[in-house]
DNA sequence: GTCTATATAGCGATAGAC
DNA sequence: GTCTATCGCTATATAGAC
């Protein structure tokens, strides 16, 4: 009976401690710890820190992926454009780190900096998890932009992932800049600022046009 | 005279290790390996491996945003746009990465990924050292953005930094992605997509408007 | 300045009692 | 399932010969 509970607590401290203090760097000795667990709890649940790690990632990352596609679906049934399908990728992470009460919050920073984890383990991981789902909404996108090549999709794809990493992993840094001024801390405000910036960007005409300072 | 090498065979190890392994898992016995030195040398140059991850950050960060400056001064002595003030934050990490023979290609990798990077000491050298280029980065582009509150400017420009890190940082995914279709190993092309990209976000049309979909 | 040798501490992992 | 105790290893750091 305190079998998931132990198991949980583990997952919840994991998760907590490597958005912290990066995968490699928090230690089994600090995560039991934490969990209220024996050091010994975490080979017995799991069988290594590896797999511990595996675990982390992977309770969160199908369902993410899951809840990404499902509003995607959504999103077509009612004829959503740009925003809506942008919104369908984003809001569901934002959602994660919003909601729950312990643990999950954490997640997203761990999300945010997952793409460039230096453990090869979780980018193994977290490639292959998103490969799916990534390939829809770079289609979605693509049929609301037919004047843009499919190379071109991909980049600003890519480009709009960056900043939705960037700005669930590092919002100190803008808190930091602006003096106060933004509040990344407030999810639905950075959802807002994102949507608009990255539907400009994800519109704006082919490179290989030569006119420019237009969008579609 | 064997010792500034020896010093600089450990910053070029140290960077291209550090960028490849992060910060916490390069060890300082890889790092003299990959140097062609002795373990202790480390601690007769730096005296710590925290002082040695200061000085590899340092040795670059400085130049860097010092070649930044420079450009934004040409930039507004030319009357440059919003295109011009993009390049000039962009292209000198890039020129970076594209020239030196060793170790500074892989110093790029590692910029991509400081500003999320767990280790304090390096989270604290980035933003002390970027804040006043930020700054200026930031007028530049609201002068160029009179239809923009400076919170919305200070928002895009985090967006912007964050597609440009990752973009540095995790070539790798789009590269997978794309199926070869994008070669973000080309650094080239990566700016002018990043520039026409986040030119057109920056110029989207104010939040509180209520107005959408076309630019300025 | 460079080296060997070593101190000290922390790591992941496991055996075996309960 | 949980615990203690410990193995084997690697880490950073340092002392002292050369």
């Amino acid at each position: 009976m305190e079998a998931t509970d132990t198991r949980e607590a583990l997952l919840d401290a994991a998760e907590s401690l490597f958005a912290e203090h990066g995968v490699q760097a928090a230690s089994l000795r600090a995560i039991t710890q934490q969990a209220q667990a024996n050091l010994a709890a975490v080979h017995y649940h799991f069988g290594s820190k590896e797999a511990l790690v595996r675990a982390v990632f992977s309770r969160r990352v199908g369902p993410l992926n899951q809840e990404r596609l499902r509003q995607l679906d959504e999103c077509e049934r009612t004829d959503g454009g740009v925003e809506e399908v942008l919104s369908a990728f984003i809001e569901p992470l934002l959602r994660v780190a919003r909601q729950t009460p312990e643990g999950t919050r954490h997640f997203a920073r761990l999300m945010g900096r997952s793409f460039s984890e230096p453990n090869e383990e979780v980018r193994t991981i977290v490639m292959e998890e998103f490969a799916p789902t990534i390939r829809r909404f770079v289609e979605a996108l693509a049929r609301r932009l037919p004047h843009l090549p499919e190379s071109e999709v991909l980049w600003r794809f890519h480009f709009a992932a960056g900043a939705m990493a960037h700005t669930i992993a590092c919002g100190h840094l803008l808190e930091r800049y602006s003096e106060g001024l933004c509040r990344p801390g407030s999810l639905e405000d950075a959802q807002d600022h994102l949507v608009t910036f990255l539907a400009a960007g994800l519109r704006a005409p082919a490179l290989s046009n030569h006119d420019r300072g237009e969008g579609a």
